[in-house]
This record gives structure tokens, sequence and C-alpha cells, in this order.
DNA sequence: ATTATATGAAACCTTTAGGTTTCATGTCAA
DNA sequence: TTGACATGAAACCTAAAGGTTTCATATAAT
């Protein structure tokens, strides 16, 4: 699977942290799986199959060299989890965003002079 | 679980797509189960344990209201999130932390003149 | 040629995830 | 007070996740 249709969503990916630190540790340089699974206290294999899952998500390029297969980062996949996160600046980017959620979902009360902690709860009871 | 020390991690709460459909839904007012599950291809009971799990992680305040359990978004957690994805905007900033990069672990090659094509996958061959 | 290394594929196992259905409990409405 | 609603807990099910061990294959080194 390349890049541009992943077999695996980039949240699935990222939700081992295993994987995460595969990733932190293939960002700067290709290596080898051998190189690789020293690292971590679990089988050659387990680390083989969190490198396919990766790559499969298009989080790393696998290439072969010789008779060993190097992996490194493609950091662009991220940029998905990035602008799914960009989304929700808006709830603590500043106030104003604060206040406009607030106007926009209910409306009628005091307004502006309400602190950031009474604009957080405050639904009216049944 | 309080959001100070989260049962569930981050990463793993937001892993699953009905969760992070959740999420958005959640985030400009609370909103009761039944009300919420009514949006989803499965029981209310299912949905109420995504609900738990995005609770656990810091994700979610729950709030009683009369016989109604009213959900809503607590973004403050997505912070971790950001922490570990700005760690990675150094890879796709701009070209001069690619060429850092590549001057970092490789060094010795003829340097500023190649294009950011050549600075990607660039290791001696066996 | 023979042996050692690097790796992926296969088969298998155990635990967790994601769902369902049923049941008990608390609260609202008549 | 009786009945309807809203919800969580429990027990259960199936499939997927994350491991392990074993085996086959390709390349490198002697």
């Amino acid at each position: 699977m390349d890049a541009a249709s992943p077999k695996t969503d980039v949240f699935q990916a990222i939700a081992d942290p295993t994987r995460r630190q595969l990733l932190r540790m293939l960002g700067d340089e290709e290596m080898p799986v051998t190189a690789i699974s020293g690292h971590f206290p679990m089988s050659r294999t387990a680390v083989s199959k969190h490198l396919r899952i990766l790559t499969d998500a298009g989080l790393l390029t696998e290439r072969k060299v010789g008779r060993e297969t190097r992996y490194r980062l493609e950091p662009e996949p991220l940029l998905e989890l990035k602008r799914w996160l960009a989304y929700y600046e808006r709830y603590w980017e500043n106030k104003l965003s604060a206040l406009k959620r607030y106007v926009e979902s209910d409306g009628s009360e005091d307004g502006f002079a309400a602190p950031l902690e009474a604009v957080e709860r405050r639904k009216d009871e049944p």
C-alpha cells in the first residue's frame, strides 16, 4: 500500500505506544529490522509486524538494501492528524472562541461579563 | 477517573472513528445519551461504552441532570496529542530543517545544492 | 559449496475491543 | 402509586490486536 491509499488508518497506527516509539526512532535515519528490534522487549517478528502496520499507514517507507530492509519515517500522513486536531484549536485558542460557542449554543444569559468558568457548564436544568 | 490521571490513553481513545465522531458532536453542546445514540447505527449501550472510554481519557465530562446524563467535550487532553505532533513539525516545516537533518545524519555529500528529493533516501549501499 | 545472517510468512495463542441482549435502578409524569 | 423513560452494569459473543515459535528464502561471507 502506498501513502496515497493507506490500508491502515493513521489514528489506528499511532494508537500503539510501541509504534509511536518506532516513529521517533526512525525519524532521523533509516534502520534495518534487527537493529530496530534490539530496542524493544519483544521478538523481532513482533517488531516487524508493527513496522508493517506503520508502512501500510504510509508512515514509514521500506527500502531493500542487500539482505536487509531499512525503514524510515514518512511524516506526511501525520498531516491528517494535524488537520483533525486543528479543528479543536478553537476550544483552547482564546476566550473569544469560548464565548462564541457560548453565544451560539445558549444565547440567552447575561453575556459578555461572564468569566470563562461561567461559560463552561451552563445549561438549564429540566 | 479525572482528567489528571486518565485511565485511558488519549491516542487509544481517538483511534476509533465512532469516538472521533462523538467528540465532534459534543463540542458545542452537551447531550444526553439517548439523543447522542440516535446518530449512530449501533445500540445505545454500545454508544454508552464509547462515551465511558472518552470520559476515562478525560475527553468528555459527564453531568447528571435529572434522570439523564449529559456529556460534553473536554478538549484539554488533546493538547497532549498536539504536543506529540509538534515534535514532527520539523519534518514538514521547511526545507531548511530537512537539510539540517540531512547534514546531521549523513554529512558528507555535495551539500547545499541538493534538491529536497535528493535529501530524502540517501544512504550508502553495503 | 557451505554456512551464517536478515527477514517475512504462517500457524497458533491469549487478551482486548466492540457489539449485543437482558436486567436493575433511579427519576419523571399521570 | 403506577407506569414510562434514561441509563449503567452484567454476561456473553466474535473478531481483531499483539504476541510467540517455527519455517522458508534470499543474500553475504568463508
